[in-house]
DNA sequence: CTTAAGAGGGTTTTT
DNA sequence: CCCTCTTAAG
C-alpha cells in the first residue's frame, strides 16, 4: 500500500514520531512546529501501516473544536478510514462512558449536565440551605474548591481538614452539594471525570473491556492535563495500552485551573521504555520572532528545553510603541491596521492579543470609530445565554422532574407568581425530606399548609404545565414521571396558563414529537415568548432571535452513532450536546474581521499580523503572578504562546499610564519587554512626543532613579525619614502633582506627595 | 413584581 | 471606571 502521503511532507523529527515503532512517546512540539499533523499522521499509519483497526485507536483533545479539526484532517487523510475511530474531547469521551454504563457508575438513566454556571447556583443553594454566611463562604470560591478536589480525584469524604474550621465547613458544602447532585440527577464537568475515573476503578470488567479495545491511546495538549485525566489515562493504557502524547511544556498557561505540566515529566518516569521526541523546526514565524521567542521563554527554570529554529526570513524586527497611555495605545495600534489594510493585508489577519478581557474596550471604540470590522473571542456563547438557559431548563425539567437547577430556573420565568417566599418554603421542605423540589412542591400541595392560596394555586399551574408538556413531547411518558397524575392533580388545571393549542397535525399517538417542535412548545407554552417579546430592557429583540436560532439550532441537530448506541433519547443528546458543546460566540467567523482575544484564548491559533498589548509590569505579568516565581513562569509562557502567534510582524505596545478600576495608574514596561534582545527591536516613536522612551532593555537593567525621574516606577524599593522602608505600589497624577502609594514594612500603606516626600530610592 | 440605588469586585477558560 | 448582584423602596 502506498502510504507516501503520510510521510512525504514531514521533517525528520515528525516523520519519526510518525512511524515510531511500537511503543510510548513524548512528543515535544514546539509552537508551529507541525503538532496537530503528527498526531494525525501517526494515526494514518497506525491505521495503514501497522494495521491497527480504527476501533483500537481512542485519540483525546480538550476542545471540541480541536477535536473537530482532528476529524476532519482524519477524513482527508484516510478517507472513509476513520468509521469507529475513537476522537473526542476528555469530558465528551467520558460522557459517553457515563450514558452507556450509568448503572454501573451508580447515575440516573436520564441524569443531565450541569454547566459552570448551574453549577455556581446551586452551589450558592447549598450554602444558603446549609445557613452559612455567603460572604464568607463565597459560592464562587466554594464552587471552584469543589472543582479543585474533584480535579485531585478527591470526595468530600476522603479530604483531611484536619479541624480547620474553614476547610471543614468547604468540605460540608462539598458534601451538602455532592446530595443535592445526586437527587437531582445531575453531573457537573468535573464530575463526568471522576465518575469515569472511579467507573474504571469499580469496574474492573469495565476497565478490561475498555483496555482491550483502546489500545493505542493519543492525547493532544498534553500539558493541559489535570490530576484526574492524567490518571484516567494511566489506568486506562494498563499495561497493554500504547500512549502517545503530543505536547508543549512551555505553552503550559493552565496551571491556575488544575493543569499539571509535572505530568510531561511523570509520563516519562510511568510509562516505561517512554521516548522523548521533539519537534523544533517551526513553520510559522519568521526568524526574528522566534529569537524574541527564545529569548524570552529561556528564562525559565526546569523546561524540558526545546529551541524553536525556522529555514525561513529573519523577517522584520519588532516593533515596540510605548504609549502614553492606554487610549494613545489603541489609537495607535488602530491606525497600524489602518494602513495595513490600505497597503495589501485583510482585517482578519490582524490579531490585538491581551491578558485581560477589559482590555479589549478601548481597542473596540477605536474599531468602531474607523469603521473597521472586528470580532472579539470569549464571552457568552450560544447556549450560556440566559434565554437560551431558561428555554432548555423547560426541555430538562420534562426529561427529568427531579432537575433542581432546571426547576429553579425555569419556576418563575417568566414571572408566573412563585416568589422567593414560596419557594423557601420548597426549599425548606426538600432539604428536610431530602427530596427533589419538585417532589417537595407536590408534597407541599398534597399535604403541606404552608403556601396561601394564590401561591399555591402558582405552584399547582406550573407542576401541572410541565406535566402537560412532557405528555405533548411524548404521549406515553416514561413510568415514574407523570407523578402529578399520580398524586391525583388534575392534569388540566393550569389557572394562569392558557391551555395548550392543539398540535399541529392533530393526534400523534404514541409518536414523539420532533425535538424542534418541542423546543418551540416549551417557548410558546411556558410564556417565555411572550415575555422577552414584552421585555422593555435593551435587548429582548436579541433574544427572541435566539430563541428561534434555538428552535433552529434543534431542527438541524443529528444525533450521533455514539448517541444511539448509547441509548439515549434526542431530547437528552441535545441537552448533553448544549451543555458539552456551549456553540460558538457571536459573530461570523468567515467575515473580514479584525481579531481580538486574550492570550489565553490566542493559544493554537496564528495571524500574519499580531499586537501583543499592554505589557506592563502589573497588568502583564499581572499583580498577582508577581510574586509567586511559579506563576510568573505562567505568565512568561503566556509571553511565549503570543510572541509564536505571529507570522510575519509582530508590534508590542505598553502604556505609560493607564485607567484600572478607575483610577489612573502608572506602570513600568513589563521585564518580559525587557527579555526581547534589544537588536531584534524597532522603537517606534510616538508621532508627538509626549513622553519619555523607556522600553526595551533598558529599563531592565538599570531601573531609572527616583529622584531626577519622577514619576518613579511601581515596585521601586525606597527609604523614607520616618516610616523607613517600602515598596512604590502606586501612582497617581502627573508632574507637580504625583502622589504616591508606598507600602511600608513598618508604617503600612501610605499616600505621599512625591514632590514634598523626601523618598530616597534603594 | 418592578425599578432604582448601593455594595462589592475586577486575571486568564473549557468542558 | 464598569459590571453584576443584592437590597430597599414603590
Amino acid at each position: 500500500m502506498d502510504v507516501s502521503h503520510l510521510i512525504d511532507s514531514l521533517n525528520d523529527a515528525q516523520r519519526e514520531a510518525v512511524c515510531a515503532p511500537p511503543g510510548h512517546y513524548l512528543v515535544l512540539a514546539g509552537a508551529g512546529s507541525g503538532k496537530t499533523r503528527v498526531l494525525t499522521h501517526r494515526i494514518g499509519w497506525l491505521n495503514q501501516v501497522e494495521h491497527v483497526p480504527p476501533w483500537a485507536i481512542l485519540a483525546v483533545t480538550f476542545t471540541n473544536k480541536a477535536s473537530g479539526e482532528m476529524r476532519a484532517r482524519l477524513e482527508q487523510l484516510i478517507p472513509g478510514g476513520t468509521q469507529g475511530l475513537t476522537v473526542g474531547t476528555f469530558h465528551g469521551i467520558a460522557h459517553r462512558l457515563l450514558r452507556r454504563h450509568w448503572r454501573e457508575a451508580g447515575l440516573p438513566e436520564s441524569f443531565q449536565i450541569l454547566d459552570a454556571d448551574d453549577q455556581q447556583r446551586l452551589v450558592k443553594r447549598v450554602v444558603a440551605g446549609l445557613g452559612l454566611d455567603e460572604a464568607r463562604f463565597p459560592p464562587r470560591q466554594a464552587a471552584w474548591q469543589i472543582n479543585s478536589w474533584k480535579d485531585e480525584g478527591k470526595r468530600a469524604e476522603n479530604i483531611e481538614h484536619g479541624q480547620h474550621p474553614v476547610t471543614r465547613t468547604l468540605v460540608q458544602i462539598y458534601q451538602a452539594y455532592e446530595d443535592a447532585c445526586r437527587r437531582a440527577g445531575l453531573v457537573d464537568f468535573a464530575e463526568l471525570l471522576l465518575r469515569a475515573h472511579e467507573l474504571w476503578l469499580k469496574q474492573p470488567a469495565i476497565l478490561e473491556h475498555y483496555q482491550q479495545r483502546w489500545r493505542y491511546l493519543l492525547i493532544d495538549e498534553f500539558q493541559d492535563t489535570n490530576a484526574l485525566q492524567y490518571a484516567w489515562i494511566r489506568v486506562l493504557a494498563g499495561s497493554t495500552g500504547q500512549v502517545f502524547v503530543v505536547g508543549d511544556d512551555d505553552q503550559a498557561i493552565y496551571g491556575w485551573r488544575g493543569a499539571k505540566v509535572e505530568n510531561v515529566q511523570q509520563f516519562l518516569r510511568d510509562f516505561p521504555g517512554a521516548r522523548t521526541i521533539k519537534l523544533e523546526q517551526n513553520y510559522r514565524s519568521t526568524s526574528n520572532i522566534l529569537k524574541a521567542a527564545n529569548s524570552v521563554i529561556e528564562r525559565n527554570g526546569g523546561r524540558l528545553g526545546k529551541q524553536l529554529w525556522t529555514a525561513g526570513e529573519e523577517g522584520e524586527r519588532i516593533a515596540v510603541y510605548a504609549a502614553y497611555n492606554e487610549q494613545d495605545e489603541a489609537r495607535f495600534v488602530i491606525e497600524r491596521i489602518r494602513e495595513y489594510i490600505a497597503e495589501h493585508g485583510e482585517a482578519k489577519d490582524c490579531a490585538i492579543l491581551y491578558r485581560s478581557n477589559a482590555q479589549s474596550r478601548n481597542f473596540e471604540e477605536q474599531l468602531i470609530q474607523h469603521d473597521i470590522p472586528y470580532r472579539v473571542y470569549g464571552g457568552l456563547r450560544f447556549f450560556e445565554r440566559a434565554e437560551i438557559k431558561d428555554a432548555l431548563s423547560y426541555l430538562r425539567l420534562t426529561a427529568n422532574r427531579h432537575d433542581d437547577a432546571a426547576f429553579e430556573r425555569a419556576v418563575n420565568t417568566p414571572p408566573r407568581g412563585i416568589g422567593d417566599r414560596t419557594l423557601d418554603v420548597l426549599r425548606r421542605r426538600a432539604r428536610n425530606e431530602r427530596m427533589s423540589m419538585w417532589e417537595a412542591a407536590l408534597s407541599e400541595l398534597s399535604m403541606g399548609n404552608e403556601l396561601a392560596g394564590r401561591a399555591k394555586n402558582a405552584v399547582k399551574g406550573f407542576l401541572s404545565m410541565i406535566d402537560e408538556m412532557a405528555h405533548a413531547f411524548a404521549p406515553s411518558p416514561p413510568r415514574g414521571e407523570g407523578w402529578s397524575e399520580e398524586l391525583g392533580l388534575p392534569k388540566d388545571s393550569a389557572p394562569d396558563n392558557p391551555s395548550p393549542n392543539p398540535l399541529p397535525g392533530g393526534e400523534r399517538a404514541n409518536a414523539v414529537l420532533p425535538l424542534a417542535e418541542q423546543i418551540d412548545h416549551a417557548i410558546v407554552q411556558s410564556g417565555l415568548r411572550e415575555f422577552y417579546e414584552k421585555d422593555s430592557r435593551g435587548n429582548a429583540e436579541s433574544r427572541v432571535e435566539n430563541l428561534d436560532e434555538l428552535v433552529n439550532v434543534a431542527s438541524r441537530f443529528e444525533m450521533t452513532p455514539d448517541d444511539i448506541e448509547a441509548g439515549l433519547n434526542e431530547l437528552s443528546a441535545f441537552l448533553s450536546h448544549a451543555a458539552l458543546e456551549a456553540g460558538e460566540g457571536q459573530g461570523e467567523s468567515w467575515d473580514n474581521c479584525v481579531q481580538l482575544m486574550t492570550l489565553h484564548s490566542a493559544k493554537g491559533l496564528e495571524f500574519p499580523l499580531v499586537f501583543l498589548v499592554g505589557l506592563e509590569e502589573g497588568l502583564f505579568p499581572s499583580q498577582r503572578s508577581i510574586e509567586d516565581e511559579g506563576r510568573l513562569e505562567e505568565e512568561r509562557r503566556l509571553a511565549y504562546v503570543g510572541i509564536t502567534r505571529a507570522r510575519e510582524r509582530l508590534v508590542i505596545s505598553h502604556a505609560e499610564s493607564r485607567r484600572m478600576h478607575g483610577s489612573e495608574m502608572l506602570a513600568r514596561p513589563s521585564r518580559f519587554l525587557g527579555e526581547v534582545p534589544p537588536s531584534l527591536v524597532d522603537e517606534v516613536r510616538p508621532r508627538v512626543q509626549v513622553s519619555r522612551p523607556l522600553y526595551a532593555g533598558r529599563f531592565a537593567a538599570t531601573p531609572p532613579s527616583l529622584k531626577e525621574d519622577l514619576p518613579v516606577k511601581l515596585g521601586q524599593r525606597v527609604s523614607h525619614p520616618s516610616f523607613g522602608e517600602g515598596v512604590v505600589v502606586s501612582a497617581e497624577g502627573s508632574g507637580a502633582h504625583t502622589r504616591l502609594q508606598v507600602n511600608f514594612e513598618s508604617a503600612g500603606s501610605k499616600w505621599l506627595v512625591a514632590a514634598y516626600a523626601k523618598l530616597t530610592p534603594l
